[in-house]
DNA sequence: GCGCGGGATGGTAGCGCTACCAACAAAGCC
DNA sequence: GGCTTTGTTGGTAGCGCTACCATCCCGCGC
C-alpha cells in the first residue's frame, strides 16, 4: 500500500529525507532552516550535516503553498531595454541578492491593460511585495494593488496619493528646472522634443510649459512630440522636424538623453554650433552625457538608488515597521555642461 | 471538526469553490482550464461562468507542487543594464507574453559562483526550461544544467559542446571580420580596445589577433584591455591610454559600441580626424551607431532574435519535438559606415 | 516534593492543486 | 443482445512543506 517514495518528484530529497537522516522530526528541520535560533545547537549541526550530505534544497512551491506566502517580489516596469528602468531593476536585484526573496519581473510595454493582466498573475502567487513603475495605474490595477495583501511600492515618481509607498522624484520639477536653466543661459526659442510621451514625459513637458509661460516665451509650435518609442535616431529626426517648423530655434529640452544625443549628432552633421547656435539639455544623465563632445547638460536622476530604496522600504514593511514617511522624494540634480555654456 | 474554509489562504476562491458553484467535480474544473478539449461544451461553459463570477485565478504554487513542474522559464544573464542582454531578455519576454509561462530572471554579475547559486535556486522550482547566457559554465553549473530535467538553451554564442541547445553566433568570427575590414580599408596600426573582457570579449580579441597575425600586423602593444565594466567614459579613457602607448595608432576595433562611442567623442575632443587619421569599428551595432557623426562601422548582432529563437526552441522541446539542429548560428553582419570610409 | 512556567521537539492536518485510476454512459462491433 | 471501445466525469491520494497545537523535559520557587 505504502509507496516507497515520491513517484512524481523526480527523486530529489525532501524535508523528511533530511529529518530521517538527522534523526529528528520534519518540522524541526523546517525550523532549523527558517528560524535557527529556535533549535538547539546540537540538532542544528546534525541537520545541517544531513542537508549538506543530501544536497537538500527546499521546494519554494511547497513552501509557498503551506505558508500562504511566496518569497517573491513582483516587479513591474514598462520597458526592459530602456536604460532608466534597467537601472532601477538592477538596484532591486542588488538589494535582494542576499535575501531569500526571488524576483518576478514583468514588462508592461507601457500598457495599462498589460499591467492589469500581470498584476493578476503576480497577485495569484501571494508575493511578499510588489514594486510597480509609475503612479498612473488604471482603477482596476489600483484595486488589485490595494487588495494584494502585501507592501506595495510605486517607483520613479512621487505623487499625492500612494497606494502604499512611493519612491521617486518630480518629473514636472525636473522639466521646469531644465527649461529654466536654458532660459537663464540666454536661450529664447527653446523647443521641447519628446518621444514615447508616457505620463512621466508628459509631466516633464508640463514643467517645460510652466517655465516657458512664466518667462513669456511659450509657443506651442516649439513642441515636437511623438508616441513612437525613444531612440537616438528618432532624436535626430525629431530635431530636424522641429528645426523645419521653427528655423529660429535656439535651444532644446529633450525628453531624455537618447533624444539629446540624436540632436547633438544632427548638429554636428549640419554644422550647427553647440552651444552657441543651439543649446541642448537632456534628461536622466546617462554616463555618455559627460563624455559627449560637447558634453551635454542633463538632469541627473537616481534610478539605481530608487530601486534600492524601494526594496528597503518593502523589506521594512514586511518586517513589521513600515517607514513613517511613505513617500520618499529622491530629487534630481541639474548637471551644467558645455552644451548650454554659451 | 470541519473548518468552513481555508483559515490561512486569505479567502481567495479555490478550485473547489468553482467546482461547487458549477456543480461539477474539482478535477473537471482543473481539466476545463488546462485541456478544454477534453471537457464537454456544456460543462466548459458552466465552469467558465463560475470562474468569471468568483474571479478565480489558479494558484501557481499549488499547481507546481501537484504536477511537479512549474510553468516558469529560468533566465540567467550576466548583466541587466547592458543593452545587449536587455535585448535578448526582451525577445524572451515578448515570445512568452501570450503563453502561460512566467519568467524568473537572474543576474549573475559575470560571476560563475553566482551562476551556480542561482542555478541551484532556479532548479529547486523545477522550471519548464532554462535559458542561460554564455557557454563557459563552471563544471558544477554544467552538472546542474544537465540534471535540471528540462530543456536548456545556451544563448549569445555557439560552441562545440551544448548542454542541450544553443543559439548565438561566433564572437571570434565577428572580431576577425571587424579587424579584416579595417585592414582592408588600409589601416595598419590597428588597436584592440576592450573593457570587461568576459569570455565573449576574449573571443573577439582572439579573432582580432588571428586577423592581425595573418596580415603580419600583430603587435601586443596594440591591445588595451581592462576588467572594469564597459562604459562610454571608459572607452574614452582607454583610447587615450592606447594612444599614449602607441602614438602611431591609426585604427581601433572596440570590444563594443559604448567603447567605440567613447573613442569617437575623444577624437572629436582632440580634433583627430575620423576616418582619415583613425578608423573606428564597434560591436553589436546599437541604434546610435548609424546616427553618430561620423556614423560608426559596427558588427550587427541579432540579440532580440536570439531571445526569440531560444524560446521557440525551448517551447518545441517542451512540446516533445526537439529541433534536430541543436546549435543555431544566427550570424552577424558587418555594417560599413563613415568611421572606416577612408 | 510538588506544581508550574518556558523552551525544545514532534504529530497532525491541511495548503490548493493534479496524477492516477475507476466508473459509467454512449456508441460501435460481431 | 452481449461484448468491447471510446469519451466523459469523478474520487482518492498524494505533491513537500508549514501552522497549530500537544507533549516532554528541565529547572525553578515555595
Amino acid at each position: 500500500m505504502i509507496k516507497p517514495r515520491s513517484r512524481r518528484g523526480g527523486g530529489r530529497p525532501t524535508i523528511s529525507d533530511v529529518a530521517r537522516k538527522a534523526g529528528v522530526g520534519a518540522i524541526t528541520v523546517s525550523r532549523a532552516l527558517r528560524e535557527p535560533e529556535r533549535v538547539s545547537q546540537d540538532l542544528r549541526r546534525q541537520i545541517q550535516a544531513a542537508v549538506d550530505e543530501l544536497g537538500y534544497v527546499p521546494d519554494p512551491n511547497a513552501r509557498a503553498l503551506a505558508s500562504a506566502r511566496a518569497e517573491v517580489f513582483g516587479v513591474l516596469v514598462p520597458s526592459l531595454t530602456n536604460n532608466v528602468f534597467a537601472e532601477v531593476v538592477r538596484g532591486i536585484y542588488d538589494s535582494l541578492s542576499d535575501s531569500p526573496f526571488r524576483i518576478q519581473l514583468g514588462n508592461t510595454h507601457y500598457s495599462g491593460l498589460e499591467e492589469e493582466r500581470l498584476l493578476q498573475v503576480f497577485g495569484s502567487q501571494r508575493p511578499a511585495a510588489l514594486i510597480v513603475a509609475g503612479i498612473d495605474q488604471t482603477p482596476a490595477s489600483r484595486k488589485l494593488l490595494e487588495n494584494a495583501g502585501c507592501p506595495v511600492v510605486q517607483v520613479m515618481e512621487t505623487g499625492p496619493d500612494p497606494v502604499d509607498m512611493m519612491v521617486g522624484f518630480s518629473h514636472l520639477d525636473g522639466g521646469r528646472t531644465a527649461t529654466e536653466h536654458l532660459i537663464e543661459m540666454g536661450y529664447r526659442r527653446i523647443g521641447f522634443i519628446g518621444a514615447r510621451m508616457d505620463p512621466r514625459s508628459q509631466r516633464r513637458l508640463a514643467g517645460y510649459r510652466i517655465a516657458m509661460e512664466k518667462a513669456g516665451l511659450f509657443d506651442p509650435r516649439l513642441i515636437t512630440t511623438t508616441p513612437v518609442p525613444s531612440s537616438v535616431s528618432l532624436g535626430r529626426e525629431l530635431f530636424r522636424d522641429a528645426l523645419a517648423k521653427v528655423p529660429t530655434l535656439d535651444g532644446v529640452f529633450c525628453n531624455n538623453d537618447d533624444i539629446a544625443l540624436g540632436v547633438l549628432f544632427e548638429c554636428h552633421r549640419a554644422a550647427i554650433d553647440v552651444p552657441k547656435t543651439i543649446g541642448i539639455v537632456g534628461f536622466n544623465d546617462l554616463d555618455m552625457m559627460q563624455v559627449a563632445f560637447p558634453s551635454i547638460t542633463s538632469i541627473r536622476t537616481y534610478r539605481y538608488e530608487i530601486g534600492r530604496r524601494a526594496v528597503a522600504m518593502a523589506l521594512a514593511a514586511i518586517a513589521g515597521d513600515r517607514p513613517q514617511e511613505r513617500v520618499v522624494d529622491l530629487g534630481f540634480e541639474l548637471k551644467r555642461r558645455e552644451s548650454t555654456a554659451r
